[in-house]
This record gives structure tokens, sequence and C-alpha cells, in this order.
DNA sequence: ATCTAAAATGAATGATTGTTCATTTAATTT
DNA sequence: AAATTAAATGAACAATCATTCATTTTAGAT
């Protein structure tokens, strides 16, 4: 009998964070069903169910349902934390950096819309310190993007702007697909609204000096989003 | 004595919109307990304390808990559907109707974050139908949004771009205010939000002839914002 | 005052569901 | 094979609440 709550001490074999899959499969199934039918309308034994388990078990590898809602959201947020700064490590041109931070943005929140809510919807029935966990995860992200916009500026393509805000803007731009899926995507492919949301920024950013450099890579055609 | 005496009793039909001074009552307390607690956390013993009232009396004035979400819901769209057009109507030129409704949206949302969230995070619980409903109150004030931006294009002064999407844009930002405003706050006050805002879709917007009309707005000293 | 019907009460009901734990099954070790 | 330990089960438990309804209170009409 186990009583963990904390880490289950089966074969670690890569040596650390390698959660056992049970668990795993119990955040998945719990993730998709969250997203699907809501936190409080989703029981313990459907996600069970869903990881091929009973519902006991869940409670070998979780606390409780609660744990279960953290690890759904962070998941989400770690997998901005992940792309994001993957798709600005392939650009050195500043300008392509931030284009790349905020289309790498966009794809995850197209690629998992639903999950993308859960945050929004359920961070605050967290207790506080999960919340603050969540919060920082977004601020970390949010930071990457920062550095994109103030190396624009360093080098006299952007004006001059509160850089905090604006990546907020941004990102908040870049949850909207999933926010207001049900009627954007009426109006909309998500390339579109990725491109429209980029030459918004673009547009009220970019110095003359900036534009010109724009106008250059545009030119040489570089893979530009 | 009521006016709603043939209602009132036991059944209460969909879509009246009769407001006893009771279910008010009871509307607002649950708003606010909605907004602060979260709907599932909300009892509706707490409702009717909150309400003065007795649980079961809820029930002489609402079919159940989930049409109290639903009328605390469309209470704040409502009151956009409400203030956005008319900080709207006191303006003749284009530039400063859009800007008024962008600053009417924003001022709603910092007057009632909490009750703005309620949309965003149990829009989904509703049924379809009321769903849809909500939706629908949503797009309309959109649409004044949307008219705004059409007219500025109509004669000149923005750019032609794609109107619905760009007034969700706007939409999404004032909003953004309430969405993230535990971050947001510490960077700014709302007015600068909202001048920031505002600045972002005008320098991306514009056109050459908006920009000239626009200063001279700005040096006539017109109550912009 | 008396009568009548609406308004209001709040204890009881019933259904749901997160969590536990005694028990069974499977896997490892000796 | 036997013994030991871990994994897994799922029925039972306990707590929570939305909702009902028999009853009481209030207030308008006669």
């Amino acid at each position: 009998m186990s009583n963990l709550s904390s880490v289950n001490r089966r074969t670690l074999k890569a040596g650390n964070d390698m959660l056992s899959d049970r668990r795993q499969k119990f955040v998945a199934a719990a993730t998709e069903l969250f997203s699907n039918n809501g936190f409080h309308e989703t029981t313990v034994k459907q996600i069970a169910e869903k990881a091929g388990a009973s519902p006991g078990l869940v409670y070998n590898y979780v606390r409780d349902k609660e744990e279960l809602l953290l690890l759904a959201i962070t998941g989400v947020l770690e997998s901005y934390k992940e792309e994001v700064p993957k798709a600005v490590s392939r650009h050195d041109d500043p300008i392509l950096r931030f284009s790349a931070a905020l289309s790498a943005y966009v794809r995850v929140v197209a690629d998992k819309p639903k999950a993308t809510l859960l945050a929004y919807r359920y961070t605050a029935i967290l207790p506080p310190p999960m919340r603050e966990r969540i919060k920082d995860l977004e601020v970390e992200t949010n930071q990457i993007i920062s550095d994109c916009i103030t190396a624009c500026i360093a080098v006299g393509y952007f004006k001059e702007t509160n850089v905090d805000v604006l990546s907020y803007r941004a990102v908040l731009l870049a949850h909207g697909w999933a926010l207001k899926s049900w009627r954007l995507s009426r109006l909309h492919g998500v390339e579109e609204y990725m491109n429209g949301t980029l030459d918004l920024f673009l547009a009220a950013l970019l110095t003359s000096n900036g534009q010109r450099h724009y106008k250059d890579l545009c030119e040489e055609g570089a893979t530009l989003r």
C-alpha cells in the first residue's frame, strides 16, 4: 500500500521527473473531460473510466480531484512555455523573433482551445498557493514575449511603449482565438487571425526605421511567421 | 397586491421581463456571490440569506439556480448594451464615436470586473438555448463597435480591414482588464490601459487623412475619451 | 373583524458524488 | 512455491445541496 500524494516511486528510469504513465493517463483523461464538460460536471468515476481504471485508484496517484485540475491547467501552460521559446530560438532578427513568438502562441491556442480555457474558467476555484503557481507560469511565458519586444525597441524597430502591458495585449488576443472561437472561426481561419493580429501590432509599433527593415524582410521572403 | 400575481406562484414563464423587487434582489445577491465565490460554490441558501429571504422563496421567482446564473450574466451584458450606445451617441465625429465606444466598454468592465468574468466562466454550463441568448447579446454590442469602425472607414479615416474581427479584438482587450486585472492593475491604471488600447488601434488604423483629422481633434481639445 | 389568497418559511427529501477502505488481484522476491 | 509487497477494485460512507411542500404569516378586500 502506498500513501503517496507525493511522487510515485515506480521505476524512475530516466532518473527523474518521469511521472508514472498511470498518473499521466488520469491527468489526460481529466483534462479532456474538464475541458469538454467542466470541472464540477465531471465525476471522478468518469475520469477513472476514461483512463481505464477504477475510481479508487485515482487517489493512489493524486491527492484529490482538485489536484487533477491543477495538473490539467499547468499542463497547458507548460506547453506554452515549451513551444514559444522553441519558436523564438529559430530566428535571429528581432522582428522575426517577435512574430514567431506570437505565432507559436496562437498555434498552441488553436491546437487545444478548450484546454486553454481551463485556466480562465477554473483558476479561481483553486486555493491561493496553487493560483500563484499558475500565475507565475503565465508570467514566465509572457516575459519571453516582453523580451522580444524589448529587443525590437532596443534596435530602433519598435517605438517606445510599456512593454509588459503590450505583451499582455498580445497574449490576450492570442487567447482570444479560444475565448471567442465560436464567433471568430466563422469570420476567419487561424492563419488569417494570426496575421491580422500581427499586422495590428506591427502597424502600431514599427518606427520608420523598422518599417524599412520589415519590408526588406518581406522581400527576401523570410519565413515570416 | 401584485402586478405579478398571475405569474408569481410556482411557475414563472421564461422570458418574462417583469421585474419584481424581490426577483431583482435575488439576482443581485446571486450575481455578487457567483462573482466572488463561483457558481457551484454558492448555495441557494446563501443567496436567499443575502437577499433577506428564505431558500424556498427563491423558487417563487425563478425556476432554478441556473436561471439565476443566466440572469446574472445577461445583467452584465445588458449594461454594456446600455452604456456603449449612450456614450457613442454623445458624439458626431466618427473617430470620437469609436473611442467613446471603446472607452465606455472599458469603463463598464472596470466597474464590475468580477461580474464581467461570469460570462467567461459560466456560459458553457448553461443549456444551449440560453447560451445562444448570451452570445446574441454579446454580438449585438459588438455590432455597435463594428458600426463605428465602418463609419471611420467610410469617411477615409481608417484603413480597410475586417471590421468584425477588429471589433472583437477591441472587445477582447477591453475584457482583458477584467481577465488579467491581477497583473495589469500593477502596471497601470484603467485610464492608462484604456488610452494605451485606443492608441494601439489608432496607430494601426488611421490613414494619413485620419491622422490629420485626429490631430485637429486633439488640438481643439475635444472630450476625446 | 372576517375571509381569502398570495407571500414566505424552513425542515424534510432525494439525488449526487468525492473519498475511503476492506478486500481481491497481480507482480516481485525469497 | 510460498511469501511479501504493491496495485487495483468498487461497494459503502458521509457530506452537500437543490428543490419541494405542508404550514404559517401577511395584507387586501368585504
